[in-house]
DNA sequence: TTTCGATATGTGATGTTATTACATTAGTCA
DNA sequence: TGACTAATGTAATAACATCACATATCGAAA
């Protein structure tokens, strides 16, 4: 498969969900908006989550146990370094941004320090700038 | 209370449960290992946790859903930066550490963007060098 | 076209992590 | 003492995730 899927129903059921979503969502809520689908059991929706996870099509935010759909349209990948993301605690609105510095940083201590990178989070919790200035 | 605090017999337990691991422990792996000093209950730990986690003797492993004892003894905040973790996912083992030049690029986001951080997670999964090597 | 293997799906049960709600106990300080 | 706050005990429940097993779908090889 290429990085442009064919996605099967269940897949395009849960990413669409994700995609016409203002935030992210947990598995459970992605569940309960997808019972009219026909949608009855939590694997339906884990299952899907993990193969779109794969296509780089949507990611986790490991801090709040939710997912989103990937913000940069058309490119599902991030092959230039790692990505962060700013996450709204008031409004959930996520922002995706990419640092080639921080990334540089990373890779540095990997590298001095023998450590053989799997995946990286970076996550930033607080307050957008609409829900800040409130 | 100072960042030298007196803990009370649960936060000393959870604490010295921390302390002596060789990793990472789960809520409920430490629930276990303190049942013979009495801990029955799920919020006898998240309890002790909570406060230790504020007074920064411990860290949260967001992305295992573990806690740690902090690496850096006898100084228990970090007022000067963010910390990242390097998780080790065969051994288990976490080195912590703080980058200057990735906390202030994160500022440089933030503060550009107008968002707010009240706190940032960098956690690094992989292998570490002894693991790798293998 | 039949057979086979790989992928996808359906479903119930179970495992793991975290919080709510309420009662009780222990220290602090007018 | 009485009033207040912090800490604790306990059961129940909520929230998040996986296991185990059965069934279905699809494409390639024979
Ligand atoms: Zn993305
Ligand atoms: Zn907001
Ligand atoms: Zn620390
Ligand atoms: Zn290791």
């Amino acid at each position: 498969m290429t990085s442009t899927q064919e996605l099967t129903k269940n897949q395009s059921l849960v990413f669409n969900a994700l995609a016409r979503a203002d935030g992210p969502l947990s598995a459970y809520t992605i569940l309960d908006q997808l019972r009219g689908d026909g949608f009855r059991a939590p694997l339906q929706v884990y299952r899907a989550l993990d193969k779109l996870l794969d296509y780089g099509m949507i990611h986790r935010l490991e801090s709040i146990n939710a997912f989103v759909a990937c913000s940069h349209p058309h490119s599902h990948n991030h092959s230039h370094g790692m990505i962060a993301f700013a996450i709204c605690e008031k409004c959930g609105q996520v922002s995706e941004f990419s640092d080639d510095v921080i990334t540089g940083r990373v890779r540095e201590w990997t590298n001095s320090n023998g450590f053989k990178q799997s995946k990286t989070t970076i996550e930033i919790r607080g307050l957008c700038a609409t829900c800040g200035a409130a």
